[in-house]
RNA sequence: GGGGUCAUAGGGUAGCCUGGUAUCCUACAGGACUGGGGGUCCUGUGACCGGCGUUCAAAUCGCCGUGACCCCA
């Protein structure tokens, strides 16, 4: 199959062919395996897993802040389920049930939660009091199901989303509500700066909203094909769901209201998005913070060993104690053999340490994305954490600039069909839900909403033309 | 939602049309020489997705199931 002159090892499809390195990639790199036999749920080896935690702990930093982590029952019993009619239709058709208990029927059918809204609400009534109970923030890093009838995708589109965090918040008032929306927003924000993954931020279309939800703004990654994914949203509830359940405060002139709620998730999308955003033709690169192994030590060898690894050891001992994750490769392949395999991992930094360093005092330290020197062993704590930031600054960069040239403001319907092609299109829209579906229609992709920043000039709808300086995103979505 | 392609050792493949002995690479295990970008040699381990059918005989033909990938809406 390929024609590669030295066919000893598979190597990875080249980048630009994206959904066969795509694959190939998470089983290299060992970050998931698809070959659990049941659709649409993989399982986490554990390099991956270790980048998902470190991924994930970066969340949990900078919502602990001032929410609180907590934890619901993966069951729903049906009448809690089925309470609120427009987030039922949402999602009534993906939904597993459990029907049996052992060999009897159950009285009361329970869903496994496609999301946790419906589990965690009817708590939420018996929590909240008062206003001084808010506003109450919590989150829960949980697996959930969903019956998903279209193609699934690794990380991408499952049935089992492993690592779904949701955050749920209840407010004295709509305002107060939907400006946790945005500090929501914001924090995803920080969260995708600090992998140097560029987004775009959008309020989706009302089509195109959470079941239940006065309005939804979504965080969208455009991924090397031009195709874009959906990597975080928040959602401005409203009372829908207060009225629903009932979620009431007494107020400071002694009145029960309705609360307002927000709600707002990321999933293992953003590894994906890290994944596809930052790798190349060689494997994974993995920024500096979330790297599960930050440096490989590579010994080079010759004849009597144990000088070198000695003098690795130390070296793995000293950058340890900086707090550093680290580790030496003392396997028996040749140090070229190591380089390819660590590259794949995505591992930031490699050290060489060989005899003639050791001569000169020196150390070997190449970044993944290829700048290579030698650096005094003295200063190497300093020289590695520098490189590593380097690294960071560097993956920014690239993939910002990546992002800007997959975007390009389009005049026509013409335009946006061969735009949408190999990136996202920006068009003008009036605003109307008719010329909204008939754009969807027309171009044949999706409508990810209007940008939050930089508003055009006025021009006509493409549609109906009515002069507007509304415009949209269109993109093919995964 | 519609259409298509496919399923053979841990991974990648040949064989299927034309039914009979399963190919090669990689990986893995043991050994020897090696070692600054995927080393060499020797020895060994390991596979026809599941069920039903056709047949003297099925990896190969048919049906059903399961799973994977691609394209379109």
């Amino acid at each position: 199959m390929t024609d590669s002159k030295d066919p000893r090892e598979a190597k990875l499809p080249e980048k630009s062919n994206f959904s066969e390195w795509y694959h190939e990639l998470l089983k290299s790199a060992e970050i998931i395996d698809v070959r659990y036999p049941v659709k649409g749920m993989c399982v986490w080896y554990p390099f991956g897993f270790a980048l998902r935690r470190s991924v994930y702990n970066i969340i949990k930093e900078l919502l602990d802040v001032d929410h609180y982590e907590t934890q619901f029952p993966l069951l729903i019993p049906e009448q809690e389920f089925m309470k609120e009619a427009e987030h039922i239709k949402g999602f009534e058709d993906e939904v597993y049930w459990v029907t049996h208990g052992g060999t009897s029927p159950l009285d009361v059918k329970l869903a496994l939660r496609p999301t946790s809204e419906t589990a965690i609400y009817p708590m939420f009534k018996l929590w909240i009091r008062s206003h001084a109970d808010l506003p109450l923030r919590v989150y829960q890093i949980i697996n959930t199901f969903r019956y998903e009838t279209k193609h699934t995708r690794p990380l991408i589109r499952l049935r089992e989303i492993t690592s779904f965090k949701e955050a749920h918040t209840a407010h004295a008032t709509w305002d107060e509500a939907a400006a946790q929306v945005e500090v929501a927003v914001e924090r995803y924000a920080e969260f995708y700066r600090r992998l140097a993954i560029p987004f775009l931020t959008c309020k989706r279309p009302s089509w195109d909203k959470f079941p239940g939800a006065d309005y939804s703004i979504a965080l969208d990654v455009i991924m090397p094909d031009g195709r874009t994914l959906q990597v975080g949203t928040a959602h401005l509830l409203g009372t829908n769901f207060a009225k629903t359940y009932g979620i009431t405060y007494e107020d400071a002139e002694g009145e029960q209201r309705l609360v307002n709620q927000s709600c707002y998730g990321i999933s293992e999308r953003c590894i994906a998005a890290l994944i596809s955003v930052h790798g190349d033709d060689r494997g994974l690169i993995l920024p500096w913070e979330v790297a599960p192994i930050q440096v490989v030590i590579v010994p080079i060898v010759f004849g009597d060993k144990a000088p070198i690894i000695e003098a690795c050891r130390a070296l793995e001992r000293e950058l340890s104690a900086a707090g550093i994750r680290v580790k030496v490769d003392e396997g028996d392949e040749r140090p070229g053999a190591k380089f390819y395999r660590w590259e794949m991992r995505g591992v930031p930094i490699r050290l060489e340490l060989g005899p003639r360093d050791m001569a000169k005092g020196q150390v070997v330290i190449v970044r993944r994305d290829g700048a290579k020197r030698a650096v005094p062993r003295d200063g190497i704590v300093e020289a590695v954490i520098e490189e590593g930031h380097a690294l960071q600054e560097v993956l920014a960069k690239k993939a910002r600039a990546s992002m800007e040239e997959h975007i390009r403001l389009v005049q026509t319907v013409e335009e946006a069909i061969e735009q949408v092609k190999t990136g996202v299109a920006r068009i003008r829209w009036c605003g109307s839900v008719d010329c909204g579906h008939q754009l969807e229609d027309l171009v044949g992709a999706n409508m990810l909403g209007e940008p939050r920043e930089e508003p055009l000039l006025p021009g006509p709808c493409p549609i109906c033309n009515a002069s507007t300086t509304g415009s949209t995103y269109m993109a093919r979505q995964y």
